[in-house]
RNA sequence: GCGGAUGUGGUGGAAUUGGUAGACACGCUAGUCUUAGGAACUAGUGCCUCCGGGCGUGAAGGUUCAAGUCCUUUCAUCCGCACCA
């Protein structure tokens, strides 16, 4: 008899599947498509881990068991190459990123392999490849174009180590997401995506998608829309007028001082009289401290009084201008009025400094339009709603409604206006580092930032020697002065290229697009073949919340708009993993030496079949998991279960067997679980239920084989499995006579009625506690399972007198009430 | 602080509409067999027990014939965002 073997039979039908080409597909409108993709990997030094197998195996999962119901799979592969750590790795080794890239390409691509996974090579991108990138700066000068792409000086993130600026989304908690590294602010002419413009569209469109609620409430956050006002406060005895935002312009007439950032342009201004120096002061310092080390300190709120007054448009009163570190300058107006009665902030900073606090909400009716103040404890800040005292004309008014009405009056004297910002800011794209896609633009002394044409594309990124960035602000490109001096498109004058590279998430926003057609040397794309295609009906990934997944979204929502796609949305189901930590429950870190390399695992010996349904089986997607090495000798016990079954049937002499009708119904009871669970994504238990199947099989098989039922269990048993090791199950269905591969043979179905087995086994409870079992056939009447239930022996001993209550629930249980 | 989850055996985890809690697997225990293997197979494995049964899904209540599942309160852990006005 053959023994499983998978590192025999699993190369053996890698090669098979490569030349027969059998993942490589084209638009078809004749069937149903289904398009499933991955997070494209960075092809790092280090090679594939535990992580990367997991979410790749369900992407293959996924496209199998498609394929397997006919439909037209497209499931492509490409690299994210561009990037800081590719060009760390380069500057440290002293080889170029392009040849490092080239050759963790290759390595990457040689695991994809030997996993099994049915990748459509021949689809294959890489975003630092100028074919690719060239459409990408096409992209750039589209928006460009559109006024979505722009140049602005301001403050921004900037990274000491790594030496460039970084987008919002790329730092974490005052860190840079690459190094770690504490960011510092920094004034710098920028690029930037107006993904501002699109916050509505994109919030709108959540709820539409199927996503985890986990990153759909992230993106909910990110954008973070506030509805409110901006309301001026006109400077005392000046012709300033300092504009705040807030939400609750209903508690206008509490606002008993105003407080800017102060970074605010009037902030110095107003500093005045004897409080001049020492505002300025706290000005100065507050402005050089660090983002972090400004908001780490939550609990004591510092400020400083310029000396100013402002007016409160409501009240006319007179009330003090602060500066305070508190008010951030890059949100809303960088100023706020403060009603320290009905804001936690506001009040912290009014008891601090001895502010006056001025109710103006009653939380409860009934206090109608009488203070609460006097009496009430002054530590009671009350932020929810209420009705409004002490607020003129609009006492007795409902907050909801005073928010309306207090902002029209305010508009009819032209002292404020409804208002709606957000919390996301526009997405900075300039890079001063090398290795990216160069931005396509050329800066000409008369005209200005013009885009480079798309007859010039691609801008390509120039091979230089030294391309460490020197901290001056520029990238190494700058030093290029071959590439970076030419003519501008416009006039043909002198013009200097831009020098900064586009930040790698640009490259990534529309690489989904760019798999169904990836060859197109004249445009990023033909309509009708992305049409097709897309949008994604699978997105694989167990990383970024809001980054790529917002960007990716934008730039679709753009491209909708200039009609360069039907769709908003590029994907419909986000399938979003867990983490597989290493054994001691941590993350897996090269450098503590834990990492799990999928290729070893299956040169162990286990095959890359059990690698895949190993990963699958440690537990549903969504959750972190730790590798367990002796976890995966029980998958591999389970295939040689398989595996021996399907030997001793071909070598068996076939009789009549009397189990014929249990196998039958288990197997289809089987088929319509394993395929629920397959649709459903819940492979672990898909997993679960075939080896039940098994283990039922080996307990059936003891009373011999017979070949037309054995067969179709068998063949049933090797299709349902082939998703999950194909390498096996293609072996296994050529053995059982299958003619083509299992992949192209079409999934088995189950008949409803050959679910039910003929007898049933039912609990019997009495007052709520199971006293008993007892057997029915499936057509049994409920009364004759009821009176079968009364006469159980042991339930007797439970049932004294006349039940109150007898529920039968069919094929379930009868409770019986005493 | 806000938001999102998650709490079930020694471990990973299963449980349609509320309907026999612990499927499946790891581990463990005992046995069988042998070409001593990364074995394989068989049986057992929630806790307690006076062997009648009792108790069990983070905790406490509630609804119900019946609750891991629904309701109320509460505790713990993890993750995301964090002075966003």
């Amino acid at each position: 008899m053959r023994r499983y073997n998978p590192s025999e039979i699993e190369p053996k039908w890698q090669q098979i599947w490569e030349e027969q080409k059998v993942n490589e597909v084209a638009v078809d409108k004749d069937k149903i498509k289904t398009y499933a993709a991955g997070m494209f990997p960075y092809p790092s030094g280090a090679g594939m881990h535990a992580g990367h197998a997991f979410g790749y195996t369900i992407v293959d999962v996924i496209a199998r068991f498609y394929r397997q119901h006919g439909h037209n799979v497209l499931n492509p592969m490409g690299w994210d190459t561009f990037g800081l750590p590719a060009e760390n790795y380069a500057i440290k080794t002293g080889t170029s990123p392009q040849v490092a890239t080239a050759t963790n390409i290759a390595n990457f691509k040689k695991q994809f392999k030997r996993m099994g996974m049915s990748i459509d090579w021949s689809r294959e991108i890489n975003t630092s490849d100028p074919e690719y990138y060239r459409w990408t700066q096409w992209i750039f000068t589209k928006l460009f174009e559109r006024g979505l792409a722009y140049q602005k000086e301001s403050l921004q993130w900037w990274c000491p180590v790594d030496k460039t600026v970084l987008a919002n989304e790329q730092v974490e908690a005052g860190h840079c997401w690459r190094c770690g590294t504490l960011v510092e602010k920094k004034a710098m002419k920028q690029w930037f995506f107006k993904i501002t413009e699109y916050a509505d569209s994109l919030l709108e469109e959540i709820p539409s998608l199927d996503w985890p609620q986990k990153i759909k409430t992230a993106q909910t956050n990110w954008i973070g829309r506030s509805v409110g006002a901006e309301i001026e406060f006109a400077v005392d005895g000046s012709d300033d007028f300092i504009t705040v935002f807030s939400t609750r312009p209903d508690t206008l007439f509490g606002a008993s001082f105003v407080v800017l950032a102060p970074e605010h342009t009037l902030a110095t201004k107003l500093a005045a009289g004897d409080f001049k120096d020492a505002a300025e002061a706290y000005i100065k310092e507050a402005v050089k401290k660090s983002e972090i080390e400004r908001t780490n300190d939550t609990k004591e709120k510092t400020g400083v009084f310029t000396g100013s007054y402002a007016v409160n448009p409501a009240t006319g009163e007179k009330v003090p201008v602060w500066v305070a570190d508190y008010v951030l300058g890059g949100y809303g107006t960088g100023a706020v009025m403060a009603v320290p009665a009905h804001d936690e902030r506001d009040f912290a900073f009014a008891e601090k400094f001895n502010l006056p606090i001025i109710d103006v909400i009653a939380a409860d009716p009934e206090f109608g339009t009488e203070s609460v103040t006097a009496e009430a404890d002054a530590a009671k800040i009350y932020s929810g709603e209420g009705i409004l005292i002490n607020s003129g004309q609009f006492d007795g008014t409902s907050t909801s409604d005073a928010r309306e009405q207090i902002v029209a009056w305010l508009e009819q004297r032209s002292l404020g206006r409804a208002k709606t910002t957000y919390r996301m800011r526009d997405w900075l794209i300039s890079r001063q580092r090398y290795w990216g896609a160069p931005i396509p633009v050329v800066h000409c002394e008369v005209h200005g930032a013009v885009a480079v044409p798309e007859s010039q594309l691609p801008v390509v990124l120039p091979e230089i020697e030294d391309f460490a960035p020197k901290g001056d602000g520029k990238s190494a490109l700058a030093r290029a002065e071959d590439w970076v001096n030419t003519t501008c498109p416009e006039c043909g004058g002198p013009a200097l290229r831009e020098t900064d590279t586009m930040d790698g998430y640009a490259c990534s926003s529309w690489y989904l697009l760019r798999y169904t057609d990836p060859k197109n040397a004249e445009k990023a794309w033909d309509p009708e073949t992305v049409n097709y295609w897309n949008p994604l009906d699978f997105y694989v990934g167990g990383d970024h919340a809001v980054a790529h997944l917002l960007y990716v979204r934008f730039w679709t929502h753009v491209f909708k708009d200039m009609g360069l796609v039907d769709f908003k949305e590029p994907v419909k189901k986000l399938v979003y993993h867990g983490y597989i930590n290493a054994e001691d429950g941590t993350k897996m870190s090269k450098s503590k030496g834990n990492v799990v390399d999928p290729l070893d695992v299956i040169e162990q010996g286990y095959g890359a079949d059990a690698l895949r349904t190993y990963v699958l089986f440690m537990g549903p997607l969504e959750l972190d998991s730790s590798w367990d090495s002796r976890g995966i000798g029980g998958i591999y016990r389970f295939l040689n279960r398989v595996w021996t079954l399907v030997q001793e049937y071909s070598a068996a002499e076939k009789s009549f067997t009397g189990n014929d009708d249990a196998v039958r119904t288990l197997q289809h009871k089987t088929i319509r679980k394993v395929t629920a669970d397959y649709r459903d994504l819940g492979f672990n238990t898909a997993i679960a239920a075939l080896m039940e199947y098994v283990n039922e099989l080996y307990k059936y098989k003891v009373d011999g084989f017979s070949d037309e039922t054995w067969g179709d269990a068998l063949r049933t048993l090797v299709q349902m499995l082939a998703p999950i090791a194909p390498h096996m199950s293609d072996e296994l269905w050529v053995q059982l006579g299958g003619e083509v591969l299992v992949q192209q043979a079409t999934w088995p179905t189950w008949d409803e009625a050959l679910t039910v087995e003929n007898t049933i086994t039912v609990a019997v409870q009495v007052n709520g506690k199971i006293r008993g079992e007892i057997e029915i056939t499936k057509d049994m009447e409920a009364e004759a399972v009821k009176e079968l239930a009364l006469s159980h022996e042991n339930v007797l001993k439970f049932v004294t007198g006349e039940p109150k209550k007898v529920i039968y629930v069919p094929g379930r249980l009868v409770s019986i009430v005493v």
